[in-house]
DNA sequence: AATTCCTCCTGATAGC
DNA sequence: TGCTATCAGGAGGAAT
């Protein structure tokens, strides 16, 4: 589930909610999604704090405190927030944090592929990491795109999928905006035309848009989307014809071999 | 340096 | 029903 767009309202989960609390207690750490700090860093850096306001890079959330360091997050491939009071009891919670006016903000995370750090700055962080650059965030355009791809000689979907290289795209958005763009997910990133470039940048923006216009609920996209139908009916929404399906920089890829091109 | 492969963990689902 | 096998939306680290 999470990947830009899902991180993204996870982002505003936490605007919508959990800011502006003071935070009495930090409770029910599994050290498995600890990265880097312990749950006496954690208590330490979050106590006695408020969430201020937050910042996301690719799948990476920042919540920043008053005047602490920030908390970092990532979701994994199973992560996800829940702010709720007495009567609730959810379950994989991995951390949680307690607000002094008895409401929580719990990251359940069933199969602990998610992390949760502290960092002094959001920049720092993702530097250290050499992450690169969010594809939506002011300054990114074409050009921006053309210079992330250029000289990559890999599948594209795999340059796509590098968070290196660009960061927030994972498999889902990966297969989405092949399809919206007509590009086989093994063509070359490097045999790219600079107009083709353009339009998968084009692509990904609208790709990027239309799921978060929905909250990220698949089933309300328009029909033409891939992600209504990977799963289940499993038909090109174009053509009706049955979706290729592939391993492809080591995970399930569905394309149509009709309307996505290797050259281009 | 860039790319590919394996692995971490647990739940849902399919098949017997 | 109950067992086992397979697969799942990510990314770090090792190997190539």
């Amino acid at each position: 589930m999470p990947e830009l767009p899902e991180v993204e309202m996870q982002r505003r989960y936490v605007d919508a909610h959990a800011l502006g609390q003071e935070i009495g207690g930090v409770g029910a750490a599994d050290a498995g999604v600890l990265s880097g700090v312990t749950r006496k860093d954690l208590r330490r850096a979050l106590v006695g704090q408020r969430f201020v306001t937050t910042h996301r890079h690719g799948k990476w959330l920042f919540v920043g405190t008053d005047c602490g360091p920030w908390l970092v997050m990532h979701f994994g491939m199973t992560g996800e927030l829940l702010y709720y009071g007495d009567g609730a009891f959810p379950t994989h919670v991995r951390f949680r944090v307690d607000f002094r006016n008895g409401a929580r903000l719990a990251f359940i995370d069933p199969r602990k592929f998610g992390a949760i750090s502290l960092t002094d700055s959001p920049s720092e962080f993702l530097a250290a990491r050499r992450w690169g650059p969010d594809p939506t965030h002011p300054g990114f355009d074409r050009e921006a795109f053309r210079a992330v791809l250029r000289g990559r000689t890999g599948c594209l979907k795999s340059v796509l999928m590098n968070q290196r290289v660009i960061a927030g795209i994972g498999n889902l958005y990966a297969d989405e905006m092949l399809f919206q763009a007509g590009l086989h997910p093994e063509a070359r990133a490097a045999d790219l035309k600079r107009s083709t470039v353009d339009a998968l940048f084009d692509a990904m923006q609208a790709v990027f848009a239309a799921s978060l216009a929905v909250g990220t609920d698949y089933a309300s996209l328009p029909g033409q989307f891939l992600l209504r139908y990977r799963d289940f009916a499993g038909v090109c929404p174009k053509c009706g014809r049955t979706l290729a399906s592939a391993v492809v920089g080591g995970r399930t890829t569905r394309y149509c071999a009709r309307h996505q091109r290797r050259r281009s």
